[in-house]
DNA sequence: AGAATAATTAATAGAGCTATTAAACAAGTC
DNA sequence: GACTTGTTTAATAGCTCTATTAATTATTCT
């Protein structure tokens, strides 16, 4: 009956879930509509009839990974757990969802600088969360600070040093294994070195600083 | 007598330049042969007439970039100052150099993933670098650990810190100016803030962690 | 000046890509 | 069975790009 792999899904997803992979890999510029095609095993027009414009399915594409990307922010509610415990979690969180997608974050920059549309796509998304996601977080640093437990840092600046950390491990990780030639076991176990010395770091650099400002 | 604006550089350098310029913004798939000679104001044909290839022509626009990059991490001898202060100031001309060359860092990552040939040159440019970068920090930590004055951290470790925090504010700043519609004295400013920031965050995240490790 | 060499151009072959069009096919409905 | 609607394909127009070739212009050398 059905031509394709999953019987299940029809060549409309089929065809997304192809460009996903794809785009992933090789970026907007680096796929044509006629490779998409050629994996999903159909003819190239069809792609232009469910989506009429490769620029239009690459949108789609990249939608979903900005929501997955944002989501990462997200507050998950750690009861009972001290800030210090809290943070914590928040990094090693971050930095786990981003080892399980550890090509996003290149693809997304890459597209960043190729690919105009993005940005606008970028632009709303982050206008739309980032105050509500730095918020929360915000208001426990106050009071970290005025309880003398932390240095005075602003949210925004907290995440953008996490973020940093973090994503730039993922941005080099080509170089790394090229360079070293590592296979999978070693790149876990650098992820694992590489999220120690964040949690450490980032840490370490919000204790506070003593008055001696000489 | 010569077409082009500096009558000094012939032909061949022009077009290196006007290459560079291009590649920079666009990257390598963003750029036509035509484009450059356009901007040159030549033929098209004399591109291939001096570089034979488009990607022998970008080959030497990279190997450049790569060159400058590496620079960034040579030590220049602060003689006298303590370790602290001299720590300071690699930070701090590693973020300026990169300030002067705010769109280096994404053009470099997005060729890594685009353009096969870069990641030879860049493997080859790390491996017969990095050691030699990194064996005088070691000793200088290696001291101050022994004396007290801060906690333990690699080399490796503390430059891939250093890097991630300097690099990231540049990649994510076309996002920054387009999203908060900056002109340039606001991104100076905002290169100020986040470069202090990077400083403190930094010297911080080494401070010595009392032995209370319950 | 005239010969040899270097620089530059016009023209184009050859390839790949997107998007469109018109036709073929499948399946259900009356 | 003919009609309708949705799906899929083959063919191709039209564009852009790289690289080559052969011809033209400029420069250098003797």
């Amino acid at each position: 009956m059905a031509k394709h792999k999953d019987e299940k899904e029809g060549m409309e997803l089929s065809i997304l879930n192809v460009a996903d992979e794809l785009f992933m890999e090789k970026g907007y510029n680096g796929v044509s509509t006629t490779e998409i095609a050629q994996k999903v095993g159909c003819n190239q027009a069809l792609i232009h009839y469910y989506y009429r414009t490769k620029a239009n399915l690459f949108q789609k594409v990249f939608e979903n990974k900005l929501r997955f990307l944002i989501s990462l922010f997200e507050v998950s509610e750690y009861e009972g757990l001290s800030f210090e415990d809290k943070l914590k979690m928040r990094i090693e969180s971050h930095f786990d969802a981003l080892a399980q997608n550890p090509k996003l974050p290149m693809f997304v920059l890459n597209e960043l600088k190729n690919n105009p549309i993005t940005i606008d796509l970028i632009r709303e998304t982050f206008k739309n969360n980032v105050p509500y996601l730095t918020g929360s977080l915000e208001k426990e640093l106050q009071e970290e600070y005025k309880a003398g437990r932390i240095r005075e840092i602003s949210a925004l600046d907290l995440m953008i040093n996490i973020t940093s950390l973090n994503i730039f491990t993922f941005l080099t990780l080509p170089i790394m294994e090229y360079v070293f030639g590592l296979d999978e076991e070693s790149t876990n176990m650098l992820f694992e070195i590489r999220k120690k010395e964040i949690v450490i770091t980032v840490l370490n650099s919000i204790r506070p600083i003593k008055d001696s400002n000489k």
